[in-house]
DNA sequence: CGGGCGGCCTGGAGGC
DNA sequence: TGCCTCCAGGCCGCCC
């Protein structure tokens, strides 16, 4: 389950591996993803050119080439990019792989098909559909409990709802949203519009500590991930809530309660969160 | 237009 | 043991 953390660990791990490096070949084996593959573009704006750069925004990662273009890969529920050599034999749920200079191969495979892997003008990628209505980085230095107080007056959606739209913040899933709420003590169904500006302060605070710890944790097992075993020690972090439901919560040992919001479970303490 | 919800997709878990 | 159902979830599109 990818989320920010899991993308900017994978953004750090292949950065020193993919910069400078051209790609010399693309092989695509299956083109149904979110969206069709589409090889022709992604060859004529890939194709023998030289990486510059790796960039993430939200939870797209960005390979920037010299001359102006950009692919962007979206890992969605299940997708992976690993490196391998390059004459290794294709994975399971393979949709295509990039030969690179230098003897790698950036393999892309993605079960469920919820990924996204496309190519574009790096200039034109900001008005990009994908991109173009994305809400901030909860990483960036203006990211602040200001900020999202601004854009919740008068919502009336439950806090967790905002959250995990991208239009407000992005790159908070599911589990970081139950995490971030419970360290700041928020009840997850409460209206946006009606938390303190103090409160904002405090769940603003809870979401940089908790994707940084998570992207601290991923760190731990950098050189597994490098391996292109796609262990990326997502699973190692500590989890207060999230699919704790009936266990005691740690800080007032209450039970912990599952509830469906939006189709999606939502975790909680109802004895620390209001 | 904000908010809610269903659909996409498949592997794995759990029930009978 | 094997089959069936359900669930996971980011994102988009539809509906009210």
């Amino acid at each position: 389950m990818p989320e920010l953390p899991e993308v900017e660990v994978l953004k750090k791990t292949l950065e020193p591996r993919l910069i400078g490096r051209v790609i010399r070949r693309i092989d695509v084996v299956e083109r149904r993803l979110r969206e069709p593959v589409n090889a022709a573009r992604l060859r004529r704006d890939c194709l023998e050119r030289r990486i510059v750069g790796l960039r993430r925004r939200a939870k797209y990662l960005l390979i920037d080439f010299r001359g102006g273009t950009t692919l962007v890969v979206h890992l969605g529920m299940s997708g992976r990019l690993t490196l391998a050599p390059q004459r290794s034999a294709p994975e399971p749920h393979e949709h295509l792989s990039f030969a690179l200079s230098g003897g790698a191969r950036l393999r892309f495979r993605d079960p469920r098909r919820f990924g996204l892997v496309f190519s574009a003008n790096t200039k034109r990628l900001a008005n990009d559909k994908h991109f173009r209505l994305l809400g901030s980085e909860p990483l960036a230095p203006d990211f602040s409990g200001d900020l999202l107080a601004d854009l919740a007056e008068s919502r009336t959606a439950p806090v967790k709802s905002f959250l995990m739209d991208g239009r407000n913040v992005v790159g908070i899933g599911n589990i970081y949203a139950c995490e971030a709420l419970h360290r700041s003590g928020i009840h997850p169904f409460r209206k946006a519009g009606r938390i303190s500006a103090k409160r904002w302060d405090v769940l603003a605070a809870a979401i940089r500590e908790v994707l940084g710890d998570a992207i601290e944790q991923g760190g731990t097992t950098l050189n597994d991930f490098a391996d292109g075993e796609g262990n990326s020690g997502y699973f190692q972090i500590d989890l207060a809530v999230y699919g704790r439901e009936g266990q005691p919560c740690w800080r007032c040992g209450r039970s912990i309660r599952r509830r469906v919001l939006s189709n999606r479970s939502t975790f909680y303490c109802p004895g620390c969160q209001r």
